[in-house]
DNA sequence: ATCCGTGCCTACCGCGCGGTAGAGAAACGC
DNA sequence: GCGTTTCTCTACCGCGCGGTAGGCACGGAT
């Protein structure tokens, strides 16, 4: 991996453990190998690296945009698919929710726009959806689809970002058990209180 | 309001919005009104100021206990009290959701415990009701008691951490408009992911 | 052979941080 | 009246921060 990448991986990660403030240039520099200004010299300011830090983030959710694409339009298993890939982004690295919800602490203006303009869209199609199949009757009629869709992020985004400090409440052999019980009752949670008729996993 | 307390809230408010990093005491003195060694003379350094703050949020959670205690005494409406009641703690000052959620991403470690000592003994305590209620068949079978606690936790407590920034995404006339229905959607999902048969509200 | 860009270094800068020393004003007990 | 306590202040300290200046080694192009 070459210099600026493990720069960017490292900051990402020391920004999601200590904060951005917590964090410094001095320590990103030590745990990668190279002296501070060989950093600033691939990212010529703090403010820089968290720009950068926040783009790859972006740019790797929008990979796997094109797979939420496809669960939207796949009729039947949207939802389960839906929900699992959004939980599986952000569970094969949990710095990505410690990150985002640091953002939206931090910097809630800006956040604020941000999902305005990159979420909504999404919320407002999803509760489209929502919406028809209320009507169908395939879906509970007193659903609110839009505060529905933002509890589900939520909960995926508290849940991942929080990880073991919050499943070490739930009693378990392992951790990994602990999280397999987290992930299965979130799923329920968001299955049962948007199907009208309870359905088997 | 005296000088102590002044400085106290003014410290919460400022840990919450900006963080503990975020923060310099000179910003505090200077919302206070004062020069930041007679700020120092309170509270001898910025840590013992940072406890001060957790334990006195501490302190007015335990205020309300006596409250949550007698609601999950009394039998059918339990749940809805329990729930507003816990929403309504952090609902009427944003900044508290906000510092446990910062709390929890700043010391993971020393959070963990305090919630295993603190919060656990309720958890078990309220998943016991949960499974008889489970069994004699006015609630859902399938629930995960314990996981099921810690998501609703979870859903208040980031909800309000969020606030404006996540409620803003749900199209609205009002703040308190969208909040309303932020909360509203929360009970609802709460609840009929809980009770066996849906109830009216 | 030389030139130039790239990448990393040592040495340093100014600043704002958390915190200290110590003096002065006001209020109180005796 | 007078010492003592309580509180606030001015002045200062050392440190570690983000960031800069400038040099040195190396490699590829001419």
């Amino acid at each position: 991996m070459d210099v600026r990448t493990e720069i960017l991986s490292t900051a990402a990660r020391l920004f999601a453990e200590r904060g951005f403030d917590g964090t410094t240039l001095q320590a990103i520099a030590d745990e990668v190998g190279i002296r501070k200004p060989s950093l600033l010299y691939h990212y010529p300011s703090k403010e820089e690296l968290r720009r950068s830090v926040l783009d790859n983030l972006i740019g790797h959710f929008s990979e796997v945009l094109p797979r939420l694409l496809g669960a939207v339009s796949r009729g039947d298993e949207r939802f389960e698919v839906l929900v699992r890939e959004l939980l599986t982004f952000f569970r094969e690295d949990p710095d990505r929710a410690r990150l985002v919800v640091r953002e939206l602490l931090d910097r809630p203006a800006e956040m604020r726009e941000q999902l305005a303009a990159g979420v909504r869209p999404w919320v407002s199609l999803l509760s489209e959806y929502i919406r028809k199949g209320a009507e169908t009757g395939e879906l509970v009629p007193d659903v609110d689809p839009e505060a529905y869709v933002v509890h589900v992020i939520t909960l995926v985004l508290a849940g991942m970002a929080a990880g073991p400090v919050v499943t070490g409440l739930v009693p378990a052999d392992s951790r990994e058990q602990a999280e397999e019980r987290h992930v299965r009752e979130l799923m329920r949670i968001a299955r049962s209180s948007l199907f009208a008729t309870t359905r088997g996993e």
